[in-house]
DNA sequence: AGTTTTACTTAACGTTGTTAAATTAACACT
DNA sequence: AGTGTTAATTTAACAACGTTAAGTAAAACT
């Protein structure tokens, strides 16, 4: 019942104790319906104690995502490997729906709830960094293939090229994992909707 | 404080004053923000008296969107009158964007929120109703382009290219609705991206 | 040895959605 | 007219939630 004093690499190990079995319960089952004693019960901790490492619940999903955000854009990292461009940008396409769509409630939390304007200093992130931004990633893969010259004449504005695309992608996605169990609509199967999706991306914006 | 018996009349008045309050307070700051107890403040009731209307708060919500559903829905009608197939969809896309953006806070409800799965027999809406249900207007669209041999040869599932044409126009709009204030992206102007969507789902779709 | 600090726990507060019980008014029938 | 019955609504109450305050035991510092 009482403690030992904590070395630092001892607190910040119970800290993410506390944001693995936050995110598992988040993901099972939706923020909202997740209490913080059923996360503390998780890891034998009384609820209370979660607040002497995170301000409130909105912390512990703050932390969550901060790191889901890096891991979004570290699971695209490997496909900017992919040598030709179009490829590499389909491949983007895939994993950005994959990452979606196997982690749906932080999905939910990172791209479809109206938050703040994002402050630099309150995410560890960087911005416009390869490693750390998942839309720079996306903007640094369409440059290249108008670089190429593989898009259409018109299509100048990278951003704009950039954010349809995303925007293709989150439609399928969001719609997805708010409408799917939806049963007034007779939903096609999700990786056919999501390839249709990506074969008309493809062949709107590409030169034919 | 006590009551008189009512009518089927004033039942149903007070049902839709409840909707409209709920309503009201749900657009301005969301459903897990708002309370019964507020609701019901609103309309000079007692909390619990709402639950002689609806089953629960999740109840509340289906009903606001049944009416909402009814709103798209015949505010698209208008646009079905138009001759030929491929301008009918291209408007009805256009008209669902103006629904989504005019009305961001009921879009969000209606669209990215997640709620129960929607039983067609105990929503008030006709399912497959050309007045009612907005995604039978868009598959009856979608159906008579297909019909004109409009589409490429190889698009011949009616729901899945209806479901593609839903995400790109939703995509667009919900990204829009819950990430256009992040600077951590440069948006390009709205409706730029929303004819550039359509531009690129008819390029992509249609036949050359 | 005695004080302070650390790492927790238990108790408790105010709110929430919701249910049960109480209240009050109008109607139906003797 | 008096008496039930029913409908509409309220107040009281419950369990559960996020969170704060107060308490407790061991280690660390002086």
């Amino acid at each position: 019942m009482p403690p030992k004093p904590k070395t630092d690499a001892e607190r910040h190990q119970l800290r993410t104790l506390i944001i693995d079995a936050a995110r598992e319960l988040f993901v099972a089952r939706g923020v909202d319906a997740v209490t913080m004693r059923e996360i503390a019960k998780r890891i034998d901790y009384s609820a209370t104690s979660i607040y002497s490492h995170f301000a409130d619940k909105e912390a512990v999903l703050r932390a969550i995502c901060d790191t889901d955000f890096l891991a979004l854009a570290t699971s695209l990292k490997n496909m900017m490997q992919i040598a030709d461009p179009v490829e590499r940008m389909r491949a983007l396409g895939r994993g950005y729906a994959a990452f979606a769509l196997t982690h749906p409630n932080h999905y939910r939390l990172m791209f479809m709830t109206a938050h703040a304007p994002i402050n630099p200093e309150d995410s560890s992130l960087q911005q416009n960094s390869a490693e750390q931004d998942a839309y720079f990633q996306l903007k640094t893969v369409v440059s290249a293939v108008h670089s190429a010259g593989r898009f259409r004449a018109d299509l100048q504005d990278v951003d704009l090229i950039a954010q349809t695309i995303w925007a293709g992608v989150h439609g399928v996605c969001s719609l997805q994992i708010s409408m799917s169990c939806d049963k007034w609509v007779n939903w096609s199967d999700i990786s056919a909707r999501l390839q249709l999706m990506q074969e008309v991306m493809l062949r709107g914006l590409l030169r034919d």
